[in-house]
DNA sequence: AGGTGTCAAGCGTCC
DNA sequence: GGACGCTTGACACCT
């Protein structure tokens, strides 16, 4: 059992996901950004790492504008010996990885333009971790997509257009449910007739669901993911009481993450924990899957 | 130095 | 049909 958080480390005052406008675009800008943030990125896994922090999502924002026409630096090669390095660390600390492209990205858009962006997202994804030498257990997860005022037919155009992915993408991609549109159920479906792997949103399963409990969805959850993915991940979060129904827990709800945790049973997982204030509370989560693990 | 309007990208909801 | 929310940071320009 791993666990983590996305992104931002709050702790160390830097960012692996600075950025700069479209409209300063150069080639100098766009190194010396890169720079940083691959760099903040290294320090960032290395306090993961003597943290016992073993779980990390990497944020999109890594290569600023890599799947935008004007990055025409091939910026692959360029860092090819600092995606390695970053990729050794993550190795000998055996440590799991996910990225989560952001809203705009939709393979069953009735757009062709949204598509054509969003294919390309995915392939600089992809291509982070393939450039850090990464087996498939590391993964990029998306949501299904939009309804466009016909649920059944958008489901099925994400599968149609699920299986027309290049090997590349398909073989990182992993699902998510969302809290409005798309539950577990719906993403059961799709998993049922593409494979692909689901990784459980507890929070938005809470707000979405079809009434499953916690452990028939996980036994699911569980048989979607096969050996070369790697163990399932799961995203944990908890209600901000002071917000409506959705909203994100500015810290993390110490008893609920442990009544969660002793429903995970003997199974194993890789936990992220989306939380506002990150590895603070993704540390108290670690205190409490160790105590687990001591009583059992 | 601190404040604030704005940023590549979409979709759904509300009015 | 336009504004806003998602969920949020951080740039870039202003004072």
């Amino acid at each position: 059992m791993k666990i983590g958080y996305p992104c931002i480390n709050q702790t160390l005052h830097l960012s692996s996901s600075r950025t700069f406008r479209l409209a300063s675009y150069s080639e100098s800008k766009f190194k010396e950004i890169v720079d940083n943030n691959l760099n903040a990125l290294t320090q960032i896994l290395e306090y993961n790492v003597s943290s016992g922090l073993l779980a990390f999502r990497i944020t999109s924002d890594l290569i600023p504008f890599a799947s935008h026409p004007v990055c025409q630096l091939n910026w692959q090669d360029f860092y090819q010996g600092e995606f390695l390095a970053l990729g050794k660390i993550i190795k000998k600390n055996n440590l799991r990885i996910s990225l989560h492209p952001d809203q705009f990205v939709l393979i069953n858009s009735l757009r062709e333009d949204v598509l054509e962006a969003s294919l390309r997202e995915l392939h600089y994804q992809c291509e982070v971790l393939d450039l850090m030498g990464l087996n498939t257990t590391h993964k990029v997860q998306i949501h299904v997509g939009g309804v466009y005022d016909d649920k059944q037919a958008s489901l099925k155009r994400f599968i149609t257009r699920y299986k027309e992915l290049p090997v590349k993408i398909k073989r990182r991609l992993v699902i998510e449910n969302d809290d409005r549109l798309y539950n577990f159920a719906d993403c059961l479906f799709i998993s049922k007739k593409t494979g692909v792997p689901i990784v459980l949103d507890v929070f938005h399963h809470k707000c979405n669901n079809q009434k499953e409990s916690l452990d028939a969805v996980l036994k699911k959850v569980v048989s979607t993911w096969k050996k070369n993915d790697g163990v399932p991940m799961l995203d944990y979060s908890s209600q901000d009481s002071h917000k409506k129904p959705g909203s994100h827990a500015p810290s993390i709800d110490v008893r609920d993450f442990a009544d969660f945790a002793s429903r995970l049973g003997r199974r194993d997982y890789d936990i992220i924990l989306e939380i506002k204030d990150k590895e603070k509370s993704a540390l108290k989560g670690l205190e409490i899957l160790n105590r687990l693990k001591k009583i059992r």
